[in-house]
DNA sequence: GGACGACCTGC
DNA sequence: CAGGTCGTC
């Protein structure tokens, strides 16, 4: 049975992008309830999916690794389909010499990839889309931390947090069930709404994964069948929610609203059930390029009183559209045109899962985390340093051990 | 504009 | 109660 890749066991084709931990956290990023497809699938190794594929992610001080698993059927009929088009020649990029000398030959191990350059070109693309790469995340915190003192106590320990490019679709049909709910409890029913409604691609280990729902499988669904899953009243919001979208707009208008100004695209957002100022704000933000929408809840609320002295709206007991309004102007006056952005580093900064990381006093990894193995990792980045972009490497730690010799 | 209760379920 | 929304007053 296909199994989870890890980059350090060798078993399986790694690629890689430039990317520093300053630029992108992944630990951070894709757990902190931004997206709730990726899962811990072993240590550093985020698997999930995304673009219609499954990718395992890592990441080493410079470089942001990944994995795509052949999906079951659909992959090699993509694939020549696209050659048919585009006449581009298929080229094998793993050829057995550039194997590890000595490195085991698992079992498990997949057939060579037989992948087009344009594939690989593509799915380097989906990548930097998804993780908004071309955004510079250190030069905005260095201007947010300008400003705002607070957000510099914070920032020094939670670097990297960075703002998803999200498919419209599953981030708004996720965030309908995020009302009055917790983390933990929203995974399970997202997991649950791609079992019962998506396609399966593929199993790893003992784990299935499906693409997110289609608006006309989410519309086709009856309420009763997902009352039965567990998402209590939330069942009526994304059935009729997703009828609504295809009868009144049609299936590319949720994609259309990356193009309108915001205030337009969170209106007709919250013209949908089930959808509310902050669920619409949240699906501007994480999914529409809406980066001034600053999505505000019971907790981010809290932020604003406890962190900034926020007074206004202090007689009322709960979040109305005016404090909506008024907190979101204060950050967006206070941060600039990507206030959600900041916002989303001290939401993050608040999860209790997170807490353990303000415990140890930030050493800048100098003396003591020097480890070993991280001497050889470093060995082993500066081997690869020069040939690294878009480079298919197919390497293991062992590898790495061997270079780190070589190099001391 | 603001207050209030109901809404599903699970920890 | 929990990272809300809706209908009503």
């Amino acid at each position: 049975m296909a199994k989870h890749a890890v980059l350090s066991s060798g078993a399986k084709m790694w690629r890689s992008l430039p990317c520093t931990k300053a630029e992108l956290r992944l630990d951070l990023t894709l757990a902190c309830g931004q997206s709730f497809r990726w899962r811990e699938t072993a240590e550093g190794h985020w698997t999930g999916v995304m673009g219609g594929r499954i990718w395992t992610l890592t990441q080493t001080e410079d470089s942001l690794w990944y994995h795509i698993y052949k999906n079951k059927e659909s992959s090699l009929e993509d694939g020549s389909d696209r050659m048919r088009r585009t006449g581009v020649s298929v080229q094998i990029e793993s050829k057995p010499e550039n194997r590890i000398k000595g490195a085991p030959k698992k079992d498990d191990e997949e057939p060579l990839a037989v992948t087009s350059v344009q594939d690989t070109e593509e799915e380097k693309e989906m990548l930097r889309d998804y993780f908004q790469l071309n955004v510079k995340l250190q030069d905005l915190y260095r201007e947010w931390g300008d400003t705002d003192p607070h957000f510099r106590h914070i920032a020094h320990i939670f670097t990297g947090v960075r703002m998803l490019r999200q498919d419209p679709t599953e981030c708004l049909f996720s965030f309908i069930c995020t009302s009055n709910n917790h983390i933990s409890r929203i995974q399970g029913m997202v997991e649950r709404l791609c079992q019962a409604l998506g396609a399966q691609l593929c199993q790893l280990d003992q784990t299935s994964y499906y693409n997110f729902p289609s608006l006309s499988a989410l519309a086709d669904n009856n309420e009763a069948c997902l009352r039965d899953l567990g998402f209590g009243y939330r069942a009526r919001f994304l059935q009729q929610s997703a009828k609504q979208i295809l009868d009144t707009h049609g299936i590319h208008w949720l994609d259309g609203l990356r193009s309108v100004p915001y205030l337009q695209a969170r209106d007709a957002l919250r013209t949908l059930p089930g959808v509310g100022t902050k669920v619409a704000d949240c699906v501007c933000l994480m999914s529409l390029d809406k980066a001034e929408a600053v999505p505000i809840d019971t907790h981010v609320w809290q932020i604003a009183k406890r962190d900034y002295n926020y007074a206004s709206g202090n007689a009322q007991k709960s979040i109305t559209d005016k404090i909506h309004r008024d907190i979101g102007d204060f950050f967006r006056k206070l941060w600039g045109p990507y206030a959600g952005w900041a916002q989303s580093v001290l939401f993050c900064a608040d999860l209790k899962k997170f807490q353990k990381l303000k415990e140890t006093p930030h050493q800048k990894h100098s003396h003591k985390e020097e480890t070993g193995e991280s001497e050889m990792r470093a060995a082993c980045k500066k081997s690869k340093r020069k040939t690294e972009e878009s480079k298919t490497v197919k390497i293991s730690m062992s590898a790495c051990h061997k270079k780190a010799k070589v190099f001391f």
